[in-house]
DNA sequence: CAATCATTTGACAGCGCTGCCAATTGGTGA
DNA sequence: TCACCAATTGGCAGCGCTGTCAAATGATTG
């Protein structure tokens, strides 16, 4: 399909300059005079020479490349919109910086580290990864690498770019304490990961300094996403047989939060009015809600951007010490959450 | 950070063997002496030899990897529940065939062809494409391409993997009419998409079949995405203002319906009772709507595996007839649809 | 047992570029 | 004018692999 492919020989050859002068051109080599510089950059674009950038890679050792690893198994996680944002931050991070994406959803077979043993990229930066397989994860932390999420609480040697939950989770408590509620029942998260801990010592700690007191029974784990039926039955079986009954409810992200709106309404129940409902990540699915949601932002595309950065940092200077960012979350008050019901 | 690089060579020498018979046992040549490749795979297994892909590429002209383009000004579009389908479904495609991506959001002055031109990847996939700039698409028809969007009605060389949006409309609007409605709007997306003049020519086809009228102030273009005070706005100074109103509404994708959906609530409107509400697309928006939209389901994942597919064809065997390829719409009828006012 | 042919293996150039270091050029001051 | 130094430029090996084609091996046959 490609007529001719011009090389860097036959530039030289043409502009009558070693090869090395011509990389020195194309790569904008500060030491080149300016009058080769130009003569050279002519002959490029009379042959409309295009380099090729794997060799330049095998000669230099440098890709240019990251390699974006998305975890397979939840595919699900992907539809979320947060996902795509902090993706389109990873990329502008990346792009700044002349730096290309290798993107990979990881199959149950595949290495985490294989991208880069293959000398494809420079290094990797790996977005929910699974917590349930610390022994593969473990070759990661001997190179260039960068987590989006926290891999476990105890890990400490990896490079990690995340949201401040216990921050936030504390931030949305004041936001419903000073609404009044008292009885705040808290959606934490799936066990395995270290977000749903944080929020539940930032609820302990949060009651604590009020000086209230905690009941246990307000704070369960949950599967990211619980779909309709399963809040249905959690709210029926669980959340309104208590006593007290919760007036609020922190709900472990958007598309949960969502469904428990739409199931009270179901039920008859006002929000705010009778229920007052916080999610997490504000996506844009937090606008689109009826009424529309109260939620903790994180700043996924900042969080992408900040990840590509640390990481192109962590390539350019195998700090010894591994880098831990918290990135700060604000909370987004929209309509979804009021004054408590007085009983 | 690597200890030691094993290269071919030094399997070679360690299995007592040639740099191409590990070559071709790496490759999976069959032609290889069961005994001799055992022994080789050990040396291999023992050294923990990973080839280096960028050699591998460099040597064969062949990289296994094709391009994602993902258009920038459309960063909204991205945020947006389908694209991450669709990307998954490319990667699924792609991953079967041991392929990699790599992606890219294009910026105003990147090159539409410059991945394959630096002889980094084997093919393209375009997601998207801008319409607005036909010449710097042009040079994409000359390499091995797949469009997953027709990125203008007259263009035909380009290989094309999108949905039936024509059929999509005419199902749409069956449904309707079956429920009785007569005055149906359409907002058919923007000027300079195919989709939105495919839609309007259903629009109109469907109407003749059935022996009715088309009153051209039911049928508008509009931004996809539009937002609440747009909808509001076109609401109270057109589609209000018609006589005879319309009793059901054709959004031109799922945020626009979710939004129009929210706007007629908010103006003290029931759907489906006063209004049904059509949504495009059907991505899990559709699902947490309130009510749940009804909406004509793009298979945005098997749209990417279909173009997946399609472009590893196109590379295999570059045909010179351009591949179209249309893909069904399945209309998903949930409670936003219902009988039409008896006016 | 030699001739024949299929199977398996090997030698080596070369993919297109960059790193290293040497060679050349041009300008300066004595 | 010549030594001297900085600024430019060039030569060439080599990055790690595969393609081509030749060589060696082994199986088969008359």
């Amino acid at each position: 399909m490609q007529k001719h492919i011009v090389t860097l020989e036959q530039v030289a050859k043409v502009a009558g300059v070693s090869m090395k002068t011509v990389s020195r051109v194309v790569n904008n080599s500060p030491q080149v005079a300016e009058k080769t510089r130009d003569r050279v950059q002519q002959v490029i674009d009379d042959l409309n020479y295009q380099p090729n950038r794997l060799a330049s890679s095998l000669a230099s050792g440098r890709t240019n490349t990251v390699g974006v690893l998305v975890h397979h198994a939840v595919q699900q996680i992907f539809a979320y919109p947060f996902f795509s944002e902090l993706l389109g931050g990873i990329s502008k991070g990346l792009n700044e910086n002349r730096y290309d994406i290798l993107l990979r959803f990881m199959d149950g077979n595949m290495s985490y580290t294989e991208l880069f043993e293959h000398r494809r990229v420079d290094g990797l930066i790996v977005t929910n990864a699974p917590i349930d397989k610390p022994e593969e994860m473990q070759g990661l932390l001997d190179i260039p690498s960068v987590f989006t999420s926290r891999i476990a609480l105890r890990n400490n040697r990896s490079n990690v770019v995340d949201s401040d939950f216990y921050g936030a989770a504390w931030t949305v408590l004041d936001h419903l304490f000073d609404l009044g509620h008292r009885h705040i029942a808290l959606m934490t998260g799936p066990e395995h990961l270290a977000l749903s801990h944080l929020r539940g010592r930032a609820y302990a700690d949060a009651h604590r300094a009020r000086g209230l007191p905690v009941n246990d029974a307000l704070v369960r784990a949950n599967a990211l996403f619980a779909n309709p039926h399963t809040i249905r039955h959690d709210l029926e079986t669980h959340w309104l047989q208590l006593a007290p009954r919760p007036t609020a409810f922190i709900a472990s992200d958007d598309i949960t939060a969502i469904n428990l709106l739409n199931q009270l309404a179901g039920m008859g129940y006002n929000v705010p009015h009778d229920f007052s409902v916080v999610g997490f990540d504000n996506t844009m699915l937090s606008d689109l809600a009826n009424p529309p949601l109260t939620s903790a932002a994180q700043q996924s595309f900042h969080k992408g951007y900040t990840a590509a950065l640390t990481l192109l940092d962590v390539i350019a200077h195998e700090p010894t010490e591994p880098v831990q960012i918290d990135l700060d979350m604000e909370l987004v008050v929209r309509q979804s959450t009021g004054r408590a019901p007085s009983s």
